[in-house]
DNA sequence: GCCGCCCTCACCATTTTGGGGGAGGGAATA
DNA sequence: TATTCCCTCCCCCAAAATGGTGAGGGCGGC
């Protein structure tokens, strides 16, 4: 299986790769989702084309509970455990019924620096006590298949997705972090010790190192980039 | 295994677990890293205490190739790959080798909502080509590994590791995610259609909900809290 | 129906940032 | 040795952000 995955060099490649698959699992729908930062998303998937063209057209990301929850969670999310009382979910969860979406899943959040984010979701139709052996039985495989299709995914898109920036300075890091804990430049300055001017140098300089236009977009970048660690 | 990690309700145990994993797949020393966001660091390995010390005594995590490379990286990384050429890490390195750490050794990256991060390395003494094998035979397990014992290690620690904030209006989220983006607040403005005093609201009221001092403060936590995507 | 929250807008005084200069000493690298 | 960063400091002035306060309409939940 790995050794397919490993000759997959497109994005469609990738598709197919999750539709065998799901012959292979036995279940009726995989998903890999990449949340990608800038708002683009990509998925390898067996769902309808209709209710993805919807989904992504809907921008349904922003309320789907499954993207919602695993996107604050470290663990592999049960569906069941997600709240699905609000009115709009309940909404969103009787078109994705109607689109043929499984009542049962469940969805491994996996991440990459600078906010890389996706999902890897199986699901389909069944009682709850089938669906908890399925799971019980099959969740390490698909960890490890996550993992792994995440990682391609990523090679084929290219994983620059930000672009290459200059490293920071010992200095220029200390500045912006002090900064994006909410410090201003006065209480930065006294706490590292140097004059308000020189601090201005520092910020400046990581500014135009990161090509960022403002003090708060420095500061964005910085954390994303995983430059700075607060 | 598994059934051994869901006893272990302790970081203790989870040390005693690593040791035994040790063993278990015959490496020379296995070690499972976090590096929490405020700059706390935990450990569970199998190195020599006095190193241990030494390496969070000096802050060692600001210059250890191995974390700063893993950082920005998502795929597990060979120790082999990494820059060691720069004066310090030279130095670390000796300092490493001294303490027993062995040449050999690659590392998994592993993440979590808000910024949370460790890391799992395998090492050991050894030669390329013995290496290259047994990290070919053993990486699927590893990263298995890897992500349960994070599953835990979170879970005993609690995974609350930044206090819960009210949750962001849809403006006000509209609102942060242009600023990180290094918008001004005219510009903002101009792009959700609404006056600049109306921009203002927002970016108070997110500031209020976040418990931050000034807009970058508030942009920063409102990134590392995943409240907002860039 | 009331309460809380969200969206929208306004004004004014004060504080904070940003732009654009210049300058010296030190460390490292090519 | 020359060059390139890094760290440190200074000045002036314009632009932008912030703090405090007030206010109306809408929507959803209890």
């Amino acid at each position: 299986m790995q050794e397919m995955l490993s000759q997959a060099t497109t994005l469609e490649a990738l598709q197919g790769f999750v539709e065998s698959l799901r012959d292979v699992y036995d279940i009726e729908h995989l998903v890999y989702h990449s949340v990608n930062p800038k708002g683009g998303q990509y998925a390898a998937l067996t769902y309808d084309p209709s209710w993805v063209e919807r989904y992504i057209e809907e921008d349904y990301a922003r309320i789907d509970p499954v993207v919602q929850s695993a996107y604050r969670r470290f663990h592999p999310v049960d569906w069941k455990a997600l709240d699905w009382s609000a009115k709009t979910t309940r909404q969103f969860l009787g078109e994705a019924i109607d689109a043929g979406i499984g009542n049962q899943g469940f969805s491994i959040p996996i991440r990459g620096p600078s906010g890389q984010f996706a999902l890897f979701s199986a699901n389909q139709k069944g009682n709850d006590d089938a669906w908890a052996a399925y799971t019980n039985e099959r969740v390490s495989d698909l960890i490890l298949i996550a993992h792994y299709l995440n990682e391609k995914a990523l090679e084929i898109e290219g994983s620059e997705e930000r672009g290459p920036v200059r490293p920071l300075s010992p200095r220029e890091k200390d500045t912006l972090t002090l900064l994006a804990l909410g410090n201003n430049r006065a209480n930065v300055a006294e706490t590292l010790n140097i004059s308000e001017n020189t601090l201005r140098v520092y910020i400046e300089s990581a500014r135009f190192k990161l090509g960022a236009t403002n003090t708060t977009h420095a500061v964005a970048m910085a954390l994303l980039h995983g430059l700075i660690v607060v």
